[in-house]
RNA sequence: GGGCCUAUAGCUCAGUCUCGGUUAGAGCGCACGCCUGAUAAGCGUGAGGUCGUUGGUUCAAUUCCAACUAGGCCCA
């Protein structure tokens, strides 16, 4: 008789293999069509709402690792809450607006662009942005993020760019507003500002001269040494059209400073590090140090402008560098990033006297209406006339080109709009807001904290035409600028409407109230702004713009959730719109994670050939990998990924997935809602894994509350692996499937099987949100919700915990583990192979065999053996003495009975029955129940 | 160059922070073996770590402090 056909073995339909990457867009057209999404909203509307507001991406190029990474972490965020009974909407962004898409536009149109007006160039701006939505979201959704991807939010939807157009309405009429020159990169030639990103670098030959210039500041009150002597600063430059807007020199804070002598009473002040040099440089063979100067001496001191009348006041600044010129650096605040810094931090004029075409302006003596390349010459031979060219050299360097017409660039001053930082307090009121945030992790606060404390005040105009315009009317008669909240109204009331092009295509007395007139002069002629707002001003009142307008969402948001770049982007410029129009954060927590490295923590670029873009990825693992791989990672370092990273992830997937589907083969015949066995009556191994389950309940639902989702990753894996397959299912795998199928002692495994499946199909889901949702479809049980993700988390059963019988099952562990290096030790010398063909002698110390007295029954089930027996230790001559468990021997023979022929247990009894000759009396009486 | 952060087995993570103190843990992978009633599965055993480096504090440091090195983000 062919005896396994009495067993009842595992049996399911759930595939072993996942197939995900065939798999999941299946489960993914599922949802869509069951609108999961929808139905989860539904289900949770009375609940508590948590709020995660999603950081909008850039909506250019497809996603990359690091996006993929962080909407995942977003997407079990959300699921968590979600199923932790909260009411969890996720509606997802898109930033649309700003430089990057005009100037792949841009490129596109070539030539073309000359032609078309601002407002056709932003249509296909647009178009272009929307393509980018589309790729992105269904790059998106491929991932297995759930959201309200049919109405997200776009920076670039009308009634968004109607509140940034509030939202900017309420800086303007608060006084944050403010207007002043700063230098930007321009070109002359197109007659443009460009940005950073239009700039290229190339080889260029500037001039190179050295100049002094002469001290006002009587020396020889400092040192009687300087007396009668003439004292000359000595600067070096590259760029000598900008002498004429010199009105400083910077020293650096720390660097000792010389006055050598080189000639009768002729006193040149330069760096100690840079004198050898210098001096070799300009020809001089003798000089006398006269004095070492600290450079904190010096500071406020005045030279004299060596061409005009005016002084040159001696500044510090950190960014002087030894390795060129002189140490003392021609500072002009209106040609230079850093000059500009300097005269904001000294109260310098921006001075910039050069017109759009690069010419110098009719108030510059002796230059006026030169272009400024060509007037390095003149500079030149001026400053030689005046006697205070040093040298003058010829100098191939690194110089910035318009990346249009190529032509080299200038920094020149423009009037720019500006968000005070001080002028209403706006600093001290952010600052005082970051520290109500809970930052995880905590030092996020002190990255923020001081990016703001020192931040210089936020200019948010830009010279482009892909973007928000600023609203600001200037008339025409006196110039005075004109903002209200009437004309803020109005405007917004066409942006919502029509657009922000309307900003472009409508003249000013369309986009002016009927009858507005200057407040300064009367007039009722008005010139519209023509700049755009800075793109971090549109998604940082996104806040607003969603938040606050969608009516099922509200604001301020429980989280926002980015990368640690961010702190300088989208939380830095959300606090300062939120602070400065609300006087609160727009966070209650702000969560970041690190960046995607390679396997060796390099970070990934092109150029070092190390990327690994998510649909490769989603192609060979599929999106669940991606998943685990993103729950397993501490996000709070960087974030490694590499083939190794994701094969060992594979082999998990798998091995949990193996797990669920053996349980679900060994439920199949299991009703739970008539084959409950109450909690009295089950066997105490099955106590013990409901006991074990509840502790992993807890573990993992903590994990999930504290972001901790590698530890979730962790605990479902152990718990997979140690508790349940190497364990508890090995230990039942008799009882299961020997017992008659119907036996309280099969339905007792059952149960706490089904339990078990139930809490982790439940905790898995977030993470493994494909495979939960299968897993979902071949679970049993009535008033089964609709999909996982719809419903609760599986609250923590005190009933089922009890300390007390784990705490004696440890101990049957520690001897368990001992059995089984005893076993492997007579497996290597072919005393046994299966574990069911030995007989195992425990000698056992007093104490240990009284812990044990319950168990004796039922040790050689737990061992796995044929049969256990128990000695006292010293009575045991032979056996492996324990090194782990004192007063435990352990000693394995082969079993001296005939193995049954059904159930693999070597018993005494095999033979007793005629009729089954093969098998044990247990397994007879099983028969006798089964055929009956 | 400045600000912030990270560094424990081949890989992913515990432990250290809040209490410094006997042989630093887990899983995976690897090696070897068993099973063939979870089978492109399952079980067992074993080998892997001078806890980034160097100093300091201490009776004692992977744990506290400093510097350095490597790496990351943001500035310059």
């Amino acid at each position: 008789m062919d005896y396994k056909k009495t067993l009842n073995l595992p049996k399911t339909a759930f595939p072993m293999k996942g197939n995900l990457v065939k798999k999941e867009p299946e489960i993914l057209e599922r949802w869509e069509k069951e609108k999961l999404y929808e139905t989860i909203r539904e289900v949770s509307k009375e609940r508590p709402k948590y709020m995660l507001h999603d950081g909008p991406p850039y909506a250019n190029g497809n996603i990359h690792m690091g996006t993929a990474f962080n909407k995942v972490l977003k997407d079990i965020i959300i699921k968590s809450k979600q199923m932790a009974g909260f009411d969890v909407p996720y509606v997802p962004g898109w930033d649309c607006h700003g430089l990057p898409i005009e100037h792949k536009v841009d490129g596109e149109l070539g030539e073309k662009k000359r032609e078309m007006t601002q407002a056709e160039i932003r249509g296909h701006c647009r178009r272009y942005a929307e393509k980018y939505v589309d790729i992105q979201r269904a790059e998106f959704k491929r991932l297995g993020v759930l959201g309200e991807w049919d109405r997200p939010y776009l920076t670039m939807n009308y009634p968004y760019e109607a509140t940034i157009v509030r939202e900017f309405g309420k800086f303007a009429l608060n006084g944050s507003l403010v207007r002043s020159k700063k230098p930007i990169y321009w070109c002359t030639s197109c007659k443009t500002a460009l940005a950073e990103a239009e700039v290229e670098y190339d080889e260029h030959s500037s001039p190179s001269i050295f100049v002094k210039f002469p001290m006002i500041s009587d020396l020889a009150e400092v040192d009687p040494v300087f007396k009668g002597k003439q004292v000359s600063v000595v600067i070096w430059t590259t760029t000598p059209w900008t002498l004429p807007a010199n009105l400083a020199i910077a020293l650096h804070p720390d660097f000792p400073y010389v006055a050598v002598e080189t000639a009768e009473n002729q006193v040149m002040i330069l760096a100690e590090g840079l004198l050898t040099e210098c001096m070799e440089t300009f020809g001089i063979a003798s000089y006398e140090i006269l004095k070492t100067f600290h450079a904190t001496e010096l500071e406020n001191l005045e030279a004299r402008h060596p061409i005009y009348e005016r002084p040159s006041v001696i500044v510090l600044a950190p960014y002087v560098t030894l390795e060129s010129g002189t140490g003392c650096v021609h500072t002009a605040p209106g040609h230079g990033r850093e000059d500009y810094e300097t005269g904001l931090k000294y109260g310098l004029e921006v001075y910039s006297p050069v017109d759009d075409a690069g010419r110098f302006t009719p108030d510059v003596e002796h230059f006026s209406g030169m272009e400024v390349f060509e007037a390095n010459r003149s500079v030149i031979d001026k400053l030689i006339s005046l006697g205070v060219l040093v040298k003058e050299q010829k100098i191939a360097h690194e110089y910035p080109h318009c990346w249009r017409c190529k032509k080299p660039v200038i920094f020149r001053s423009t009037e720019q709009w500006f968000i005070s930082m001080d002028k209403t307090g706006l600093r001290d009121a952010a600052l005082k807001a970051i520290n109500e945030v809970n930052w995880i992790p905590s030092w996020g606060r002190d990255r923020i904290y001081s990016m703001i404390a020192n931040r210089p005040d936020w200019c948010i105009s830009r010279q482009r035409s892909w973007g928000v315009p600023i609203t600001v009317f200037f008339c025409r008669k006196c110039g005075e600028v004109v903002i209200s909240q009437e004309i803020i109204d109005h405007v917004a009331e066409m942006v919502e409407a029509s657009g922000a092009d309307v900003w472009f295509t409508a003249s000013e007395g369309e986009l002016l109230p009927e009858n507005t007139i200057c407040p300064a002069c009367g007039e009722k002629d008005f010139e519209k702004e023509t700049d755009i707002l800075d793109v971090w001003f549109d998604s940082g009142v996104s806040y607003a713009a969603v938040m606050e307008n969608r009516p099922y969402l509200d604001s301020p948001a429980d989280l926002y959730l980015e990368g640690s770049d961010q702190h300088r982007g989208w939380f830095h410029s959300s606090l300062l719109c939120s602070v400065g129009t609300r006087n609160q954060a727009p966070y209650g927590n702000v969560l970041t994670h690190g960046f995607v490295v390679d396997g060796k923590g390099k970070a990934m670029h092109k150029s070092a050939g190390n990327v690994i873009p998510p649909e490769s990825l989603i192609k060979s693992y599929g999106a669940e990998i991606l998943r685990l791989w993103v729950a397993g990672e501490d996000y709070r370092d960087n974030i490694r990924l590499s083939k190794e990273i994701l094969q060992r992830l594979t082999d998990a997937y798998r091995r949990i997935r193996n797990t669920c589907r053996y349980l679900l083969g060994n439920l199949q015949d299991y009703d739970p809602e008539t084959d409950v066995v109450p909690y009295g009556q089950m066997d105490e191994l099955d106590q013990w894994a409901l006991h074990q389950l509840q502790g992993l309940n807890d573990r993992i639902m903590s994990a999930y509350e504290s972001f901790e989702f590698h530890l979730v990753y962790h605990h479902l894996h152990n718990f997979c692996v140690l508790d349940l397959s190497s364990f508890y299912l090995d230990i039942i795998k008799d009882r299961l499937y020997t017992s008659p199928q119907t036996a309280i002692s099969r339905r007792s495994a059952q149960f706490a099987m089904n339990e078990i499946l139930e809490t982790l199909v439940r905790l898995m889901a977030p993470v493994l949100s494909f495979t939960a949702d299968e897993i979902w479809q071949y679970m049993g049980g009535k008033d089964r919700a609709p999909s996982v993700h719809a419903d609760l988390f599986v609250p923590t059963k005190k009933e089922f915990v009890n300390p007390e019988l784990a705490n004696r099952w440890e101990d049957i562990i520690s001897v368990r583990k001992e059995v089984t290096k005893a076993l492997e030790l007579a497996r290597k010398e072919k005393i046994i192979g299966h574990p069911l063909s030995a007989a195992v002698t425990l000698g056992l110390s007093k104490a240990l065999r009284e812990k044990l007295a319950d168990y004796v029954d039922r040790l050689k089930t737990i061992f796995i053996v044929s049969s256990v027996e128990l000695v006292d230790v010293a009575e045991l001559e032979q056996g492996i003495e324990s090194e782990t468990v004192p007063g435990l021997k352990v000693l394995v023979a082969p079993s001296a009975d005939t193995k049954c022929e059904r159930c693999w247990i070597h018993d005494s009894s095999v033979g007793e029955d005629s009729e089954h000759p093969t098998i044990c009396g247990r397994c007879r009486n099983v028969l006798d129940t089964i055929t009956r």
